[in-house]
DNA sequence: GTGGATCCTAAGTT
DNA sequence: AAACTTAGGATCC
Protein backbone atom coordinates (compact mmCIF):
# COMPACT_ATOMS: atom_id res chain seq x y z
CA UNK A 1 0.00 0.00 0.00
CA UNK A 2 1.49 3.56 -0.78
CA UNK A 3 -0.06 7.08 -0.52
CA UNK A 4 0.85 8.52 -3.86
CA UNK A 5 0.60 12.57 -4.03
CA UNK A 6 1.47 14.68 -6.99
CA UNK A 7 3.57 17.31 -6.88
CA UNK A 8 5.17 20.28 -8.70
CA UNK A 9 8.66 18.27 -8.75
CA UNK A 10 6.72 14.64 -9.11
CA UNK A 11 5.41 12.16 -7.49
CA UNK A 12 5.70 12.06 -3.54
CA UNK A 13 5.42 8.45 -2.42
CA UNK A 14 4.33 6.91 1.14
CA UNK A 15 4.89 3.76 1.71
CA UNK A 16 2.62 1.66 4.11
CA UNK A 17 3.79 -1.68 3.28
CA UNK A 18 7.50 -3.14 3.40
CA UNK A 19 7.25 -5.04 0.48
CA UNK A 20 6.35 -2.16 -2.05
CA UNK A 21 8.93 -1.54 -4.72
CA UNK A 22 8.92 2.38 -6.43
CA UNK A 23 9.84 0.26 -9.72
CA UNK A 24 6.54 -1.84 -9.68
CA UNK A 25 4.57 1.37 -8.61
CA UNK A 26 5.99 3.70 -11.41
CA UNK A 27 5.09 0.14 -13.73
CA UNK A 28 1.38 0.01 -12.66
CA UNK A 29 1.04 3.77 -13.26
CA UNK A 30 2.57 3.79 -16.39
CA UNK A 31 5.05 6.76 -15.19
CA UNK A 32 7.82 5.06 -17.00
CA UNK A 33 6.82 5.70 -20.29
CA UNK A 34 8.07 8.23 -22.41
CA UNK A 35 5.12 10.48 -23.85
CA UNK A 36 7.05 13.31 -25.71
CA UNK A 37 7.45 10.94 -28.58
CA UNK A 38 3.91 9.94 -28.73
CA UNK A 39 2.36 13.00 -27.87
CA UNK A 40 4.19 14.87 -30.61
CA UNK A 41 3.05 12.39 -33.32
CA UNK A 42 -0.38 12.82 -31.74
CA UNK A 43 -0.14 16.27 -32.01
CA UNK A 44 -0.31 16.46 -35.76
CA UNK A 45 -3.80 15.30 -35.63
CA UNK A 46 -5.59 18.76 -35.36
CA UNK A 47 -8.35 17.70 -32.77
CA UNK A 48 -5.75 16.07 -30.67
CA UNK A 49 -3.47 19.04 -30.91
CA UNK A 50 -6.27 21.29 -29.98
CA UNK A 51 -6.96 18.45 -26.74
CA UNK A 52 -3.43 18.21 -25.58
CA UNK A 53 -2.98 21.32 -23.16
CA UNK A 54 -4.96 19.87 -21.04
CA UNK A 55 -4.31 16.20 -21.84
CA UNK A 56 -0.70 15.79 -21.90
CA UNK A 57 1.01 13.45 -19.70
CA UNK A 58 -2.04 10.90 -19.56
CA UNK A 59 -0.17 7.58 -19.32
CA UNK A 60 -1.26 3.98 -19.95
CA UNK A 61 -2.11 1.88 -17.12
CA UNK A 62 -0.96 -1.49 -16.32
CA UNK A 63 -2.94 -2.92 -14.36
CA UNK A 64 -3.41 -6.08 -12.42
CA UNK A 65 -5.19 -8.39 -14.97
CA UNK A 66 -7.54 -9.95 -12.87
CA UNK A 67 -8.67 -7.13 -11.13
CA UNK A 68 -8.96 -4.85 -14.42
CA UNK A 69 -11.14 -7.63 -16.08
CA UNK A 70 -13.38 -7.81 -12.92
CA UNK A 71 -13.78 -3.93 -12.74
CA UNK A 72 -14.17 -3.48 -16.34
CA UNK A 73 -17.00 -6.01 -16.42
CA UNK A 74 -18.77 -3.90 -13.74
CA UNK A 75 -18.11 -1.01 -15.61
CA UNK A 76 -21.24 -1.92 -18.53
CA UNK A 77 -24.06 0.30 -18.36
CA UNK A 78 -22.77 1.88 -14.83
CA UNK A 79 -21.57 5.11 -13.80
CA UNK A 80 -17.78 5.95 -12.53
CA UNK A 81 -18.80 6.36 -9.17
CA UNK A 82 -20.39 3.58 -8.60
CA UNK A 83 -18.19 1.54 -9.90
CA UNK A 84 -15.68 2.71 -7.30
CA UNK A 85 -18.23 2.11 -4.65
CA UNK A 86 -19.23 -1.36 -5.63
CA UNK A 87 -14.82 -2.21 -6.06
CA UNK A 88 -14.63 -0.72 -2.78
CA UNK A 89 -17.28 -3.34 -1.21
CA UNK A 90 -16.44 -6.29 -2.83
CA UNK A 91 -12.51 -5.98 -1.60
CA UNK A 92 -13.78 -5.06 2.12
CA UNK A 93 -15.89 -8.08 1.92
CA UNK A 94 -14.11 -10.76 0.05
CA UNK A 95 -10.13 -9.22 -0.11
CA UNK A 96 -7.84 -9.61 2.97
CA UNK A 97 -6.55 -6.48 4.84
CA UNK A 98 -3.29 -5.18 4.10
CA UNK A 99 -2.42 -1.83 5.98
CA UNK A 100 -3.93 0.86 7.66
CA UNK A 101 -3.22 4.35 5.79
CA UNK A 102 -2.90 7.59 6.32
CA UNK A 103 -5.93 9.41 4.15
CA UNK A 104 -3.97 12.02 2.66
CA UNK A 105 -6.67 11.99 0.28
CA UNK A 106 -10.51 12.48 1.28
CA UNK A 107 -11.87 11.27 -1.55
CA UNK A 108 -13.93 8.50 0.07
CA UNK A 109 -15.29 8.27 3.40
CA UNK A 110 -15.65 4.72 3.63
CA UNK A 111 -13.59 2.46 5.38
CA UNK A 112 -12.32 5.19 8.01
CA UNK A 113 -11.05 3.54 11.18
CA UNK A 114 -12.13 5.00 14.61
CA UNK A 115 -8.36 6.80 14.52
CA UNK A 116 -8.87 9.00 11.59
CA UNK A 117 -6.82 6.43 9.29
CA UNK A 118 -8.23 4.67 6.57
CA UNK A 119 -7.60 0.66 5.89
CA UNK A 120 -6.82 -1.03 2.76
CA UNK A 121 -8.04 -4.17 1.31
CA UNK A 122 -6.75 -6.17 -2.00
CA UNK A 123 -8.60 -6.87 -4.37
CA UNK A 124 -10.37 -10.54 -3.94
CA UNK A 125 -8.69 -13.32 -5.66
CA UNK A 126 -10.93 -15.67 -7.85
CA UNK A 127 -11.00 -18.40 -5.45
CA UNK A 128 -13.01 -15.80 -2.66
CA UNK A 129 -15.20 -14.70 -5.52
CA UNK A 130 -15.69 -18.28 -6.88
CA UNK A 131 -17.07 -18.81 -3.59
CA UNK A 132 -19.46 -15.60 -3.06
CA UNK A 133 -23.15 -16.01 -2.78
CA UNK A 134 -25.37 -14.35 -5.20
CA UNK A 135 -27.20 -11.97 -3.01
CA UNK A 136 -23.57 -10.97 -1.46
CA UNK A 137 -22.06 -9.74 -4.70
CA UNK A 138 -25.67 -7.89 -5.32
CA UNK A 139 -25.25 -6.33 -1.90
CA UNK A 140 -21.98 -4.84 -2.92
CA UNK A 141 -24.43 -2.93 -5.86
CA UNK A 142 -23.34 -5.35 -8.48
CA UNK A 143 -26.49 -5.90 -9.93
CA UNK A 144 -27.39 -7.93 -12.62
CA UNK A 145 -23.57 -7.99 -13.21
CA UNK A 146 -23.27 -10.36 -10.12
CA UNK A 147 -23.96 -13.62 -12.09
CA UNK A 148 -21.27 -12.48 -14.91
CA UNK A 149 -18.70 -11.53 -11.90
CA UNK A 150 -19.07 -15.27 -9.95
CA UNK A 151 -18.92 -17.32 -13.84
CA UNK A 152 -15.93 -15.66 -14.32
CA UNK A 153 -14.67 -15.96 -11.36
CA UNK A 154 -15.42 -19.92 -11.29
CA UNK A 155 -14.09 -20.02 -14.83
CA UNK A 156 -10.53 -18.29 -14.19
CA UNK A 157 -10.47 -20.24 -10.54
CA UNK A 158 -10.73 -23.32 -12.52
CA UNK A 159 -7.81 -22.67 -14.53
CA UNK A 160 -10.16 -23.67 -17.72
CA UNK A 161 -9.29 -19.86 -18.22
CA UNK A 162 -5.36 -18.59 -17.66
CA UNK A 163 -5.05 -14.82 -17.52
CA UNK A 164 -1.30 -15.05 -17.57
CA UNK A 165 -1.55 -17.31 -20.74
CA UNK A 166 -4.16 -15.41 -22.36
CA UNK A 167 -1.66 -11.94 -21.82
CA UNK A 168 1.42 -13.71 -23.87
CA UNK A 169 -0.67 -14.09 -26.93
CA UNK A 170 -1.09 -10.96 -29.32
CA UNK A 171 -3.62 -8.50 -29.73
CA UNK A 172 -6.02 -10.47 -32.13
CA UNK A 173 -6.10 -13.80 -30.15
CA UNK A 174 -6.19 -12.67 -27.19
CA UNK A 175 -8.95 -10.21 -27.68
CA UNK A 176 -11.48 -13.05 -29.18
CA UNK A 177 -10.65 -15.16 -25.93
CA UNK A 178 -11.20 -12.45 -23.50
CA UNK A 179 -14.65 -11.98 -25.74
CA UNK A 180 -15.96 -15.77 -24.74
CA UNK A 181 -15.77 -14.51 -20.85
CA UNK A 182 -19.07 -13.72 -19.59
CA UNK A 183 -19.90 -10.13 -19.14
CA UNK A 184 -17.18 -9.33 -21.86
CA UNK A 185 -17.95 -7.69 -25.57
CA UNK A 186 -15.37 -5.92 -27.82
CA UNK A 187 -15.50 -2.85 -25.56
CA UNK A 188 -14.49 -4.34 -22.00
CA UNK A 189 -12.05 -6.40 -23.44
CA UNK A 190 -10.04 -4.19 -25.57
CA UNK A 191 -9.86 -2.37 -21.86
CA UNK A 192 -8.21 -5.18 -20.42
CA UNK A 193 -6.30 -5.26 -23.53
CA UNK A 194 -5.13 -1.60 -23.01
CA UNK A 195 -5.32 -1.13 -19.26
CA UNK A 196 -3.77 -4.27 -18.28
CA UNK A 197 -2.04 -6.33 -20.93
CA UNK A 198 0.27 -3.38 -22.90
CA UNK A 199 -1.80 -4.01 -26.35
CA UNK A 200 -1.68 -0.16 -27.39
CA UNK A 201 -3.36 -0.41 -30.47
CA UNK A 202 -6.43 -1.16 -28.25
CA UNK A 203 -9.33 1.68 -29.02
CA UNK A 204 -12.04 0.71 -26.42
CA UNK A 205 -15.06 2.38 -27.57
CA UNK A 206 -17.35 3.78 -25.20
CA UNK A 207 -20.27 6.45 -25.03
CA UNK A 208 -17.83 9.22 -24.76
CA UNK A 209 -15.38 8.21 -27.17
CA UNK A 210 -17.86 7.74 -29.87
CA UNK A 211 -19.40 10.88 -29.37
CA UNK A 212 -15.88 12.65 -29.62
CA UNK A 213 -15.19 10.96 -32.71
CA UNK A 214 -18.46 11.78 -34.39
CA UNK A 215 -18.20 15.07 -33.32
CA UNK A 216 -14.30 16.30 -34.10
CA UNK A 217 -13.97 13.70 -36.53
CA UNK A 218 -17.38 12.76 -38.38
CA UNK A 219 -19.28 15.82 -38.99
CA UNK A 220 -21.45 15.27 -36.23
CA UNK A 221 -22.56 11.85 -38.10
CA UNK A 222 -23.78 9.38 -36.14
CA UNK A 223 -21.99 5.21 -36.64
CA UNK A 224 -21.38 2.58 -35.31
CA UNK A 225 -18.75 1.82 -32.12
CA UNK A 226 -16.78 -1.32 -34.64
CA UNK A 227 -16.75 1.58 -37.35
CA UNK A 228 -15.01 3.85 -35.30
CA UNK A 229 -12.67 1.21 -33.60
CA UNK A 230 -11.86 0.18 -37.33
CA UNK A 231 -11.57 3.86 -37.87
CA UNK A 232 -9.37 4.83 -35.03
CA UNK A 233 -7.21 1.48 -35.59
CA UNK A 234 -6.31 2.57 -39.23
CA UNK A 235 -5.78 6.32 -38.67
CA UNK A 236 -3.81 6.00 -35.29
CA UNK A 237 -1.83 2.61 -35.71
CA UNK A 238 0.62 1.67 -32.93
CA UNK A 239 -0.70 4.86 -30.70
CA UNK A 240 -4.35 4.26 -31.03
CA UNK A 241 -4.47 3.28 -27.31
CA UNK A 242 -3.11 6.86 -26.15
CA UNK A 243 -5.40 8.43 -28.76
CA UNK A 244 -8.34 6.96 -27.14
CA UNK A 245 -7.32 8.06 -23.54
CA UNK A 246 -6.87 11.91 -24.86
CA UNK A 247 -10.24 11.39 -26.55
CA UNK A 248 -11.98 10.16 -23.39
CA UNK A 249 -10.39 12.71 -21.40
CA UNK A 250 -10.71 15.59 -23.68
CA UNK A 251 -14.72 14.48 -24.08
CA UNK A 252 -15.34 14.94 -20.36
CA UNK A 253 -13.06 18.04 -19.66
CA UNK A 254 -15.40 19.60 -22.42
CA UNK A 255 -18.35 18.85 -20.72
CA UNK A 256 -17.16 19.31 -16.82
CA UNK A 257 -16.26 22.62 -17.98
CA UNK A 258 -18.84 23.07 -20.50
CA UNK A 259 -16.78 24.35 -23.50
C1' DG B 1 -38.43 28.22 -1.09
C1' DT B 2 -38.86 23.27 0.28
C1' DG B 3 -39.71 18.45 -0.17
C1' DG B 4 -41.30 14.29 -2.13
C1' DA B 5 -42.74 11.71 -6.42
C1' DT B 6 -41.26 10.69 -10.86
C1' DC B 7 -38.31 10.53 -14.67
C1' DC B 8 -33.83 9.98 -16.63
C1' DT B 9 -29.10 8.69 -17.28
C1' DA B 10 -24.86 6.03 -16.67
C1' DA B 11 -16.96 3.20 -18.75
C1' DG B 12 -22.20 -2.14 -22.64
C1' DT B 13 -23.58 -6.97 -22.93
C1' DT B 14 -26.74 -10.43 -23.67
C1' DA C 1 -33.26 -5.63 -30.13
C1' DA C 2 -35.36 -4.79 -25.92
C1' DA C 3 -34.07 -5.50 -21.05
C1' DC C 4 -31.10 -4.99 -17.54
C1' DT C 5 -29.47 -2.99 -11.33
C1' DT C 6 -29.59 1.04 -9.01
C1' DA C 7 -27.52 5.55 -7.11
C1' DG C 8 -27.96 10.21 -7.90
C1' DG C 9 -29.20 14.31 -10.37
C1' DA C 10 -33.07 16.80 -12.93
C1' DT C 11 -37.70 17.99 -13.35
C1' DC C 12 -42.32 18.52 -11.80
C1' DC C 13 -45.91 19.37 -8.64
Amino acid sequence: VAVVTQTPEGLAVQWEHSSGSPSALRRHLGADQRLAASEAVLGRDPAIRRLLPYTSGIALMRQEPWECLVSFVISAFNNIPKIGRSIEHLSRRFGERIAAVDPADTATEAGRLQDGRRDAWSFPSPERLAGAHLDELRACMLGYRAPYVRELAAIVASGRVDLAAIARLPYGTARRALIELPGVGEKVADCVLLYSLGHREAFPVDVWVQRAVERWYFGGRSTTPRAIRAWAIDRFGPLAGYAQQHLFSGARWVVKTRV
